[in-house]
DNA sequence: CGTCCTAGATCGATTTTTCCGATCTAACGT
DNA sequence: ACGTTAGATCGGAAAAATCGATCTAGGACG
């Protein structure tokens, strides 16, 4: 750009005021600075914008007439930079772009984001659902927000602000032989064929239960698909491990489920909100942290069977 | 405005390359002055615009990709501002905000401008139909390119170009007894009623012709519609004096009127385009002078008869 | 017809801003 | 631990914007 913001007020301030000795006193600007601006913007824009009339003002050429409704179309959108920051940082509305752990989504995510959207009508949430290595990918790029997911090896550079804590459950058919105890161990469990959840880092989370108990899983199948694995424990494949505690008990076939605590104190995830560290959180970030803060806790989470 | 086109140039350029250096390369700024064009813009519009990876570049936040648009936006319509700029004074396109004396209009304007738009098909033309003093005016505020008129009272400041001249002549009612005459001098009307095309400098050049020749007429009506005066004429209400040859041989209700020449070497009017002496012509404006000057001569103007 | 008045252009000095090279700092990879 | 990389910061140099003073030219007025 040959040219600047400034001048372009100026001429715009010469235009309204038909001159420059009138726009100088209306702008508070030297005369001289205004009439290099306007010569300036002349030779740059290679026309004449003006006519000069001596000792009478200016008179706006027919092209300076046009150009002079641009440069205030022009200014006006600059204006609105600063009102789309300011609505970005400051208003309670716009776009969240938030993250969320492909297998909370489904339960959690609808009820929240009503709670949210009655909560702040302007907001618009953007989804993004992916594993956990997508997420972190996608946090520090900072193409999210807020991403709601657990604190799985989670990076120095993501700050993470814990919500609820997940213990591990375990999942089998309704017909299962051991379907009817009050819970179980992984030992009780060592006949028996395990249906993993093949995610990157949630796949390691679970064999590391097996592992701290010195055990290894008989693995039966695996899938990267929550709905593949509850379907598959339901028609007799095998048992499953899980954190989520979904209301519907049966799988999408309408098998049914049941689901019993894992026993011997094991590890719980923790559930709550990443972001990147040295993102500074938007007003409706701050907003969406707080509405989670108030609908997720240990004793409920929206979507979720209570423990 | 609190920030400039350079910075937002910087911005845009960092964003694109993901980071200050990659942009100091592309845009052949240095890095520091990259660094701290970003930094003044987040601190005028209030928000983070990137977040640092140390050693790693740059990602943009949420908030810095909807300014990045909103500035590429600023940016392209400022270089639109160039556009325009080229299309008003070199292209041949565009508005030509064109005046013409009002009783010439009818007959020239058609044809002239038929045959403009036929040669410059980009050409728009904003007409304003006036007499002198008006024509003047719009001239010196410069709300005119040019304007198609005869030199009556042109002030210093405006230019003007001859294109035609146009001799006074005599207008009589077909049966009026004077009609039949190879033509007439003004005494030899000196017993008859003349209808005034009462405009402005028009008026003062019509009684200037009996000035000179020591006459006084004697004035039946004045209009300051040429239509009206020659429907007066044609139902015997006088003479007329007029400059213009219009083809049409009756008035507008339909009675017939004849045209003579005016004895005794009057002066005539001088056709021609007048403008702003100090406006330099936009390139349409040229354009359609040189299509006046090949369209009008003294041997023929457009919708008017031959002397 | 000359004088005053007005408004834009130009000049020169000063202040402000921009720009760059050099240096510092922090994170990553080896 | 070390080198590499990329952003931030610093300080001086170059460029620009700004202003007061002055110059110029047209209009108004006596």
């Amino acid at each position: 750009m040959r040219f600047t913001f400034r001048q372009l007020e100026y001429f715009v301030a010469a235009g309204e005021a038909g001159s420059i000795r009138g726009a100088s006193e209306t702008i508070a600007i030297s005369q001289p600075s205004i009439s290099a601006a306007i010569a300036h913007l002349e030779r740059e824009l290679g026309l004449q914008l003006f006519v000069r009339h001596h000792a009478q003002g200016l008179s706006l050429t027919p092209a300076g007439r046009r150009l002079l409704h641009e440069a205030r179309l022009l200014l006006d959108r600059a204006e609105g930079l600063h009102a789309v920051a300011a609505e970005v940082s400051e208003q309670l509305r716009g776009r969240l772009a938030l993250g969320c752990f492909v297998t909370l989504a489904p339960m959690i995510l609808p009820e929240l984001m009503q709670g949210f959207a009655e909560l702040v009508p302007g907001a618009e949430i953007a989804l993004f659902e992916a594993h956990q290595e997508r997420l972190v990918t996608a946090l520090r790029r900072v193409e999210l927000d807020l991403a709601l997911t657990y604190d799985l090896q989670l990076p120095e550079d993501l700050a993470f602000a814990p919500l609820a804590e997940l213990p591990p459950h375990i999942l089998l058919a309704a017909d299962h032989p051991l379907a009817t105890r009050p819970e179980l161990s992984l030992a009780d469990l060592a006949a028996e064929r395990l249906v993993l959840l093949d995610l990157p880092l949630s796949r390691d989370y679970f064999l590391s239960l097996f592992l701290r108990e010195g055990l290894t899983p008989q693995i039966a199948q695996r899938s990267a698909q929550q709905e593949v694995v509850r379907g598959l424990v339901a028609n007799g494949f095998g048992y499953s491990i899980a954190n989520v505690r979904p209301r519907a008990g049966a799988a999408l076939d309408g098998r049914p489920l049941v689901r019993l605590p894992l026993a011997g104190a094991p590890p719980p995830l923790r559930l709550g909100l990443a972001r990147a560290e040295s993102l500074q959180p938007s007003r409706l970030a701050t907003a969406f942290a707080e509405h989670c803060r108030s609908a997720i806790t240990d004793s409920g989470i929206p979507g979720m069977d209570m423990p």
